[in-house]
DNA sequence: CTTAACCCTTAAACTACATTAAGGGTATTT
DNA sequence: AAATACCCTTAATGTAGTTTAAGGGTTAAG
């Protein structure tokens, strides 16, 4: 991106500090922002009929993070996005942004790899979801995310990989053990 | 789109019959095209390391698909794209899409659009597939595809949910007793 | 026509993971 | 400083879904 378009697009972000526990979406409301995380860490989850939360992804600094299909067809949300740290994010608007796909052709550019990437990661998720055993999750977590293993709550880790806290902690020490 | 772009697009797309069983995309391979499904159907899947499939999309006519990292990145894929039954595609290479992005604004726009629900598709199964039971999952397939429920094999509909042939049997026999 | 290759179903034995319960540790709030 | 809310672990019991095996049906190939 050129100076003009980081002009355009930084003088279209909010800075917000959120603090722990503090929600960006919460479900049934309508996404309104595209949000860059410029510190801290966010979930994005939903929640079942038992009430049990159920993780989709994790985002810390550098990185992106909103409910992509409610903001787009501003229908309401079956998500949540809530800080599990104090963060600091830079929010764009749903309008802000198609002014700038509109008028710099280079953002539609630069969002849409944004989300193909996103998607790609998406993808292998779901592979390893359906096709990989709990501990076999659990190490390509360690392996994609290592600094997040340490910074996360046992809870929040398993709550990802699709299984309970108590199962978790079973497999880690018998992964220790070897 | 206007005529022109539809004009630019139709000149890059080759129309190519495919068989039954035959493949659009093996594993280890660079995914070069994107591909339009005008009839007939396919899936796209991941073999784990005991051989065994695992469907993560079906398409269908009017439907896209592709290995998309594989495509962007030029990375062999993971995947397998196979034709369910005869179908006829249109495909575009690599090159003649980014020619398109970069001369035609309204295709990136277009093909943003088109991944974007590809990301929303591929999110919200997730999801089920991390928050619901087998059968909760049976019957959101069916209410999702209630074409695709008769047309494919058992076989294929319970890879696609995670589950074996033999417990989708059970599944749907219990359901039918209700 | 015959054989082979799939495909569907049922049922018994098995396993990965959930549930429940309990005890102790460590932050965060009051 | 105390109280409360989280968080981690272990262990017994329970269950959703797998594995293995077997029989029969239907389609495709020699």
């Amino acid at each position: 991106m050129d100076v003009e378009e980081i002009h355009a697009l930084t003088g279209r972000l909010t800075e917000r500090k959120i603090k722990r526990r503090q929600f960006l979406l919460q479900e049934g409301d309508v996404c309104k922002y595209f949000t860059y995380v410029q510190s801290g860490c966010f979930k994005i989850y939903g929640v079942d009929d038992k009430g049990v939360e159920h993780n989709l992804a994790f985002a810390t600094e550098d990185d992106w993070i909103s409910d992509i299909g409610s903001l787009h067809k501003e229908q309401p949300s079956k998500l949540f996005i809530e800080a599990i740290e104090p963060s600091v994010v830079l929010q764009i608007s749903k309008g802000d942004l198609w002014y700038l796909y509109t008028n710099y052709p280079k953002f539609d550019r630069n969002f849409r790899v944004i989300i193909e990437n996103k998607y790609i990661e998406l993808q292998e998720r779901l592979l390893q979801t359906v096709s990989a055993t709990a501990l076999e999750r659990y190490e390509s977590f360690i392996n994609q995310y290592p600094h997040l293993a340490n910074r996360l709550p046992n809870t929040q880790i398993a709550s990802y990989l699709g299984i309970t806290p108590e199962f978790l902690s079973k497999i880690k020490n018998e992964r220790f053990k070897k």
